[in-house]
RNA sequence: GGGCGCUUAGCUCAGCUGGUUCAGAGCGUCUGCCUUACAAGCAGAGGGUCGGGGGUUCGAAUCCCUCAGCGCCCACCA
């Protein structure tokens, strides 16, 4: 009858809406009268692709803007890029390697450009992907964290925070990956606990016999060692004290120093102190001046200076001379140990390595200040809001930003070295050669010589909100002033301080303005049995795989149904499958009612006028609550609202009611109350699923060529329908109460039945309750039939009379254990009332809803009692 | 070591300012249906002493204390 197929084909509607999409440009934004709604989108890695995290991350922005655009608002998203400095150029070292190409063998020019090779190559998949998803980003706006604008944002910012005095170089302990050969900042240091040993070695006390034991994890960094420490106050210690002790295998001797730092009962209470290579040493070596001598190559091999292992690779060394120590009689024990270790966030299989280097800092103390309180006072709001106080403690608490990279890959430092080893820091060769003269009027251009090192990635991510609108470099023009702060962030809290705290320093700090109004945090997104997706574990969906089986809205929903805010997501394939099978509903749906002949002659049944305004009562309701919800960024329960609106209530109940009659057309009135009811649910849930209902929209309704749901408005409606709201809860009851029947006593549905009712009953109901449940009629007041079913609607008995002769005996136990039920309902009711205390010291409404709640059990216990007696006739 | 959060049906989770069906939803399970939109569907059913203990209150899944388990973040004990 319908030559459109049974199911929902998404593949065939999809990239369809996305072109018309692009075609009539409808993602675009440009300053106007309206209020601006803004998202900038967390730059994902240029040369990365789509991922789980990705999908939920950026579903979630979708719903944003495209709600935004259906309540008014002038909504952008702008997209974009961010070069990822260690991870891409770890990536291209990789490429290179394999074509048997050292980067050493390169220079830095031949070596970028083999990066942006790379970068033109696989840079902005990505951001194709994200089309698929169905990603309404402005893409005329794209833009690229080391594109032109953001590059030269960067510099100015770097030499603004240096005149400022706030950005310095200095020799610190830094930690460093050894594989990516470059400095780390604190936080891309990852602590794993781990079962390591724990060596007890034989420092022998110089000039005596005897022999003080220390105990260590690293053995291999003796050749380090530059003093042993113990605490002042320790007896058991004491005879050291003063004492030189003879490095164990390297024979040097150290001097013994005092120091409360140590801790007494750790081990034997002795310390190894290897200043260059462990941080707390390196605070022992700068207070009691001790020398460093730094072991390490910038690959973590042993460098001459350690005089033996030279070359061999730390863990190797720690075995070896494990063994060696062993063999010398040197080693008094070894324990197992649990202790912490430090991994490069980005080199997820590489130790960090605390090392001494010159690198450059941005002190953070002033630029934290303003930050904090934006977020105390909700200036800038969290959701959820636990994750105030994890960002409260880290800012309290923040330590200088090492900012240079040892990578050339990103923005490089712009600082030039004069021959006497000062430098300048400017915004290119001409000004630093300018600043150089006024020290040295005779240097040339060639006498300068431009730091190698480069900026962390997040150094410009940090800048994002701000250089998306050029707010840096024209810091008061239009679109600053109408864009800027955006409105929602949403992000994952695994970089609440990488990125989201810098940026709300970065606002304050160069905007003058917080960065964004609301940060969404979502989950992390993790398999069915909790581990967190990872490509090692090889347990990450195929992202686009997944979209081409369940298509992108299918997909969304799925993500979207186990996503709420700030609590992890265990994704399951299965959610998709919901998803999708949504999709059929909503198509099959469509098909139905595209289906109805339509008479203008056809007088509305009375059901369907009940229908009709109970639904509208239904959208009204509903749609004040998905307002609520989003408003509260209860994304994933505004989704579920507009799931239950549109399967329960106007699928199952509204579609049951207003369908013509078999072979019967549909009265006029029904049917164009039926197309915008439909059309007002296609709106609500657009923002979830947007091509499934635009496809839809292009149907129901008539439109322009250009025209689009995307700009359709969601608005409350006026229309509302208590009365049938009310009424309707009867219905359902009469109507599943109906059903039970059928399904207990085997009628087939094709069979009409007979109900008769016993009570007060409201006549309104009738009409629905009979199309629903195909009765021929609903008698009031009739006369009991024994030979009925019979169940309760409220305080009224419905009766249903049957051909076949009752179970009897059946029936009353039935009957019986519903007794029984309110019996003790009513004793429990009766027992609250009898407490004095209740009775005086709840609220009267409180107590009244009691009071009622003790009547109406006592009506029903009077109606099945006579219900029963009946039966027994 | 410090801080934060979690524990409700077999699974994943809602449950907001204590008080109408507040003991819920989805999935899974079970039963019956190829009923003229949809088997990717329809109609039903079963299932939980709300982690343990104590307290506040007329009343606690909800507030307080405590214990246990789990998770996350931060921190320079080798």
């Amino acid at each position: 009858m319908n030559e459109l197929a049974t199911k929902y084909n998404p593949s065939e509607v999809e990239d369809k809406w996305y072109d018309y999409w692009m075609r009539h440009d409808l993602f675009k934004s440009t300053p106007d009268a309206r209020e601006p709604y803004t998202i900038v989108i967390p730059p994902p890695n240029v040369t990365g692709v789509l991922h789980m995290g990705h999908m939920l991350n950026n579903t979630i922005q979708d719903i944003l803007v495209r709600r935004a655009r259906m309540t008014g608002k002038n909504a952008l998203w702008v997209p974009g890029t961010d070069h990822a400095s260690i991870a891409t150029e770890a990536k291209v070292v990789a490429k290179l390697a394999e074509k048997g190409i050292q980067k050493s063998d390169l220079t830095r020019e031949e070596f970028l450009k083999h990066a942006w090779d790379w970068t033109h190559q696989y840079g902005g998949i990505i951001l194709q992907q994200l089309r698929k998803l169905g990603a309404s980003c402005d893409w005329s706006r794209t833009a690229f964290t080391m594109d032109e604008l953001r590059s030269k944002s960067v510099t100015k910012v770097f030499v603004d925070l240096y005149r400022r005095g706030l950005i310095y170089r200095g020799k610190r302990m830094v930690n460093w990956d050894p594989k990516a050969k470059t400095a780390l900042s604190d936080i891309e240091v990852i602590y794993k606990e781990e079962h390591s040993k724990l060596y007890y070695l034989r420092y022998y006390i110089a000039g005596e016999d005897g022999y003080a034991i220390v105990a260590t994890t690293r053995p291999e960094t003796i050749m380090g060692d530059t003093a042993m420490c113990i605490n002042p106050n320790d007896p058991k210690n004491a005879h050291l004290k003063g004492k030189r002790v003879i490095v164990p295998l390297v024979g040097r001797e150290i001097p013994v120093i005092e120091d409360e730092y140590v801790d007494m009962d750790f081990g034997t209470g002795c310390l190894k102190v290897t200043p260059a290579h462990d941080v707390n040493d390196y605070m022992l070596g700068q207070k009691h001046n001790l020398e460093t001598i730094d072991i390490f190559n910038d690959d973590a091999t042993i460098s001459e200076a350690a005089g033996m292992y030279v070359g061999m690779d730390r863990f190797a060394v720690r075995e070896q001379i494990a063994k060696d120590l062993a063999e010398a009689g040197l080693i008094e024990k070894v324990e197992n140990y649990e202790n912490k270790v430090g991994y490069s966030e980005r080199n997820a299989d590489t130790v960090a390595e605390p090392r001494l280097s010159n690198q450059w800092f941005l002190r953070m103390e002033e630029l934290a200040r303003p930050a904090v309180g934006a977020v105390d006072s909700d200036t800038i709001r969290f959701i959820p809001e636990k994750f105030k106080n994890t960002f409260d403690h880290w800012m309290a608490e923040i330590h200088d930003w090492c900012i240079s990279r040892q990578l050339w890959w990103g923005h490089r430092i712009p600082a030039w070295y004069l021959p006497d080893g000062t430098f300048v820091v400017a915004m290119d060769a001409d000004e630093a050669l300018e600043l150089a003269r006024k020290s040295d009027p005779s240097l040339t251009a060639a006498d300068l010589r431009q730091e190698e090192d480069g900026l962390d990635t997040w150094f410009s991510s940090w800048l994002w909100p701000i250089t998306l609108f050029n707010g840096i470099l024209d810091p008061d023009n239009e679109e600053m002033r109408y864009y800027y702060p955006t409105t929602d962030l949403v992000t994952g809290p695994d970089i609440i301080f990488f990125w989201v705290a810098r940026m709300i320093m970065a606002g304050y700090g160069f905007a003058g303005k917080e960065p964004f109004r609301n940060v969404y945090f979502t989950g992390i997104v993790r398999d069915e049995i909790g581990r967190k997706m990872s490509k090692q574990l090889g347990n990450s969906p195929d992202a686009l795989k997944l979209i081409a089986d369940y298509g992108a809205d299918g997909v969304r929903v799925g993500i979207m149904l186990c996503a709420p805010a700030g609590n992890d997501i265990l994704f399951d394939t299965k959610l998709c499958e919901t998803g999708r099978n949504f999709c059929n509903k909503m198509w099959n749906a469509f098909r139905l009612v595209k289906g109805w002949e339509v008479s203008p002659e056809a007088a509305q049944p009375e059901a369907a006028r009940f229908a009709v305004a109970w639904m509208k009562e239904r959208l009204a309701q509903s749609t004040e609550e998905i307002a609520d919800l989003f408003s509260k960024f209860r994304i994933s329960e505004a989704l579920r609202e507009a799931y239950r609106l549109f399967w329960d209530d106007f699928s199952s109940w509204y579609l049951e009611m207003v369908k013509p009659a078999y072979g019967s057309p549909s009265d006029l009135t029904t049917y164009n109350e039926t197309l915008g009811i439909f059309d007002a649910l296609l709106r609500l849930l657009h923002p979830f699923m947007p091509f499934i209902t635009e496809e839809l929209w292009q149907h129901l309704t008539e439109r322009r060529d250009g025209e689009s749901i995307m700009y359709a408005q969601i608005e409350p409606v006026a229309d509302r329908h208590p009365r049938e709201a009310e009424l309707m809860e009867t219905v359902k009851a009469a109507v599943n109460g109906l059903r039970n029947v059928r399904a207990e006593k085997n009628i087939p549905n094709k069979e009409q039945l007979i109900v008769n009712v016993i009570g007060s009953w409201d006549k309104a109901v009738d009409a629905p309750v009979m199309k629903l449940a195909n009765a021929s009629a609903v008698n009031h007041n009739a006369a009991k039939d024994p030979a009925a079913a019979t169940f309760m609607v409220g305080l009224t008995e419905v009766n249903v009379p049957l051909l076949d002769s009752i179970d009897v005996e059946a029936e009353t136990a039935k009957l019986e254990k519903d007794l029984k039920y309110y019996q003790g309902f009513k004793q429990s009711v009766e027992k609250k009332l009898g407490n004095e205390r209740f009775v005086s010291n709840a609220p009267a409404a409180v107590v009244e809803g009691e009071r009622k709640k003790l009547a109406d059990a006592e009506a029903k216990i009077a109606t099945i009692t006579g219900a029963l007696e009946a039966l027994k006739k």
